[in-house]
DNA sequence: TCGGGTATTCAAAGCGCTTTGAATTTGTCC
DNA sequence: GGACAAATTCAAAGCGCTTTGAATACCCGA
């Protein structure tokens, strides 16, 4: 069933049905109701694409998903982020078009998108230092909204960040207030802008503290459980192993413990760990005590503001673009305790 | 840049341009080439929504993720599903339609992606007992495969599954074979399709083993790090424990393991645990001595082969449905061990 | 009863592409 | 050189919707 079909159904004209469907306010309110009343009754949905053509509105928002091309790695946060965004999107009628793109060829893909003209507009996710396509999506000029932030990067855009130099300045003065000094960091990728400003916030908490800083104790990767496990062992068989370890996300710092456990260390008594937590659905690390000692900042609740963010700079295009960042709480859990000989 | 104005460009006809573009034999290879070079030069990629609604396929394949509405869960294999099926698509120039909604309005989403008509066919996941959405999608009309199987369901339909009976049969008497009697099942939430068929392939492996199954000793839930942890521990607590776990995901069988550490026994020693493993990217249980012994079967691969089939069955409608069972792979790692006490 | 507004409805053009059927050009063979 | 087929190009219709501008119906007061 189609508008013109519907229309014949009616004997109206499709304008007018099209009118009364969509709220126009030049209808008569008894034609409207048999309008209404009919679409329902055959189930009439009005073709998507076409809408979008004539009205040039896609009511599509596009997010692109990097696969990293030497990890066949799909960072988890996505799944979370995605879900709060799409829980936005339900809301108010918009789609989600997803791209999976390896990581080396994301530029092409947001062209792609673009030109298109798909999409209404576009979340990017976990912009690298200095990223490219940011400049890029200014110059195609559809509205975009970055979750991360993108150092070097002038112009002014619209984001949503965790405050994560902050949060990990607060996760290392954690154990250093609690007598640490050897203190490792387990960091993500640092090509990933938000994995410097981690960096930064754990190297302030360092020189605040007075501690100088110790190569052998920071590594930078893939946060996978594995990557967590296999540097937190490497440390621990250092001949001066860290007594704490400030890492990058919960799940890798699984692998740390696995790692602490299997030297039979206790974690929270012999090691210490703080690490950042994105409230992933499928690991809640709450409650009155929980596991681990965090810097928490839930990524789903970052997906429904960035969502949020999007569309109203789709609605309100001439406004200033919006900009904001978020506060990682920090809990305290069973994994930190103060330093073992303090 | 769009048709006509490229066709302007070149002194031809919008026609000739877009036969050009698309291939079509009737089109001189001087003048094929003159135009692809121009569309290049002027970066012209051709409207997706005006294509569509031109040719009434839409290149793009729905996927709609349930969020448990009581528990805001979304189930991790998702990414790692879609990052395979994405790759498909990614090839074949499709898109992937994204759709988040909670459990309880399945239904209704379906049907607006069916009669808005903006995708050309849809992957169905997870799959509950006797699934309404199956028949719903059959009467609709639109070409979908689904991610696991339908008991119930009589009619015939493509799907894809890894064998859950086999392997939770496999995983269980791996245990019986070492000599465990008191062996419980840590199982995903039993209305979906494929819990039920693994707790039937527990079930059968205790017969075989002549063990009588003990109510105590069956939970079923989502599948999150907490549940595994809390009903372990619970289990454990019980005046006759069992030694054996068989668990249905990796996750949940880290909460298990948290739990069985916090009493102080050892993982492959006091207590066996047997898990399945869908292959996570971030939680690679592989190499050559894997932590958990497990039942293996990558999650990404099936959304790879499920994109494959829905793509061909797109092209091919005439085709009978096909079926594909994968089997999971036994694979042993340091997480069981012979009884302790035998 | 008529004029002028207002309320309602409609016909037709257009969104950017594909595709049908026709027109034109080119080539081939006696 | 002309007839016929093959190769190439084109004009126009159509996909299903929105939207502009025009037409019609209705109402009021004079």
């Amino acid at each position: 069933m189609n508008l013109k079909q519907l229309a014949e159904a009616l004997e109206l004209s499709p304008t007018t049905v099209s009118r009364a469907l969509n709220g126009y306010p030049e209808v008569n309110e008894a034609t409207r109701k048999r309008v209404v009343d009919a679409a329902r009754q055959y189930h009439y949905i009005p073709n998507t694409r076409a809408k979008s053509l004539a009205t040039g509105r896609s009511m599509a928002i596009g997010h692109v998903i990097p696969v990293s091309k030497t990890h066949e790695m799909v960072n988890p946060i996505f799944a979370d982020f995605i879900a709060g965004a799409g829980e936005i999107y339900l809301e108010n009628g918009y789609d989600m078009m997803l791209s999976i793109v390896p990581d080396d060829d994301e530029e092409r893909a947001y062209r792609q998108i673009a030109s298109r003209r798909s999409v209404d507009g576009i979340i990017l996710q976990s912009p690298a230092q200095g990223d490219r396509r940011i400049s890029l999506l200014r110059n195609i000029g559809l509205p975009f909204v970055v979750h991360g932030r993108s150092s070097h990067e002038t112009s002014d855009y619209a984001w949503i960040d965790v405050d994560n130099t902050r949060a990990f300045r607060r996760a290392t003065a954690h154990l250093t207030d609690h007598g640490h000094t050897r203190i490792a960091l387990i960091n993500g990728l640092e090509t990933m802008d938000f994995a410097m400003r981690r960096r930064a916030g754990y190297l302030d908490a360092l020189a605040m503290a007075g501690i100088v800083q110790d190569p052998d104790l920071m590594t930078s990767g893939e946060m996978t459980e594995t990557y967590g496990y296999q540097t937190a062992a490497a440390m621990l068989s250092l001949p001066r192993p860290p007594s704490g370890f400030v890492v990058a996300s919960l799940i890798t710092a699984i692998g740390v413990r696995r790692a602490v456990q299997e030297r039979g260390l206790a974690i929270g008594r012999d090691v210490s760990v703080v690490t950042h937590d994105d409230e992933l659905s499928y690991f809640s690390n709450d409650g009155a005590n929980p596991v681990f000692t965090a810097v928490r900042s839930s990524v789903r609740q970052a997906g429904r503001q960035a969502a949020v963010m999007l569309l109203e700079q789709i609605q309100n295009a001439k406004r200033r673009p919006e900009q904001r960042l978020l506060e990682a709480e920090l809990v305290e859990g069973q994994s930190s305790g103060p330093h073992p000989c303090g």
